[in-house]
DNA sequence: ATACATTATAACTATATGGTTATTACGAGC
DNA sequence: GCTCGTAATAACCATATAGTTATAATGTAT
């Protein structure tokens, strides 16, 4: 998971709202008209909460009758959480533009 | 480190040039005049983000002289990564919404 | 086919965000 | 003191975001 990835995940994950959607889909699948009540907001916001966490693979939607439940990539948030623990080594990068003589010397 | 709490941290976190930044100062410590030819974008923009990591508690400023340095907290790194791993349990919310009958059941 | 329940999409609004340039604050050195 | 170099703040702009209401799409059941 390059930077650019890791910075969208991290974004899906970074609203109050949706950490408590991911928290509750930890114990166990929910639809949204179960989440409705249970935030307080209009069911168009939870249907675009939870297509946000879709696109970031967080989540996966199994339709069931009329309903739509959504179950948590538990997986892809460890992986996640892997990602920012093992950030890419820059050592590189730095030393290539100290070559290139675009690295500023502080002291 | 409650969900309010946490989102505020991976906001911080969930930005591609901040990510960079962070990952750059678990190499070595910058000061910003170094970070401003390395990022491509202005020297307000490198204070901003950083002042943005520094209200999130992941990096630490050390005046020198004119520089200013700033260096990664990774133990905090590490502590919003644990966060993600293990998110507060909900069955006691959903509990307690079961009982007030606000609780949908589907199926 | 009609009616109803659930979810998704569209259109809009207010606020947050990431960048810019201009200015201010602060340290070092003459 | 004055000047220069570095960093922070202010003011602004364009885009993204999180919510809203209204509407469309989809599935169930009569």
């Amino acid at each position: 998971m390059d930077l650019e990835q890791l910075a969208d995940a991290l974004k899906a994950l970074a609203d109050p709202t949706r950490l408590k959607m991911v928290s509750l889909l930890n114990i166990r699948d929910c639809c949204v008209c179960e989440l409705v009540p249970l935030f307080g907001i209009s069911q168009p916001a939870v249907s675009k909460h939870m297509s946000r966490l879709k696109t970031a693979g967080l989540v996966h939607e199994r339709r069931q009758g009329m309903w739509v439940f959504y179950s948590l990539d538990r997986e892809r948030l460890h992986a996640i959480g892997l990602s920012l623990a093992h950030l890419p080594d820059m050592s590189g990068e730095l030393r290539r533009l100290e070559q290139e003589g675009r690295l500023v010397q502080c002291l």
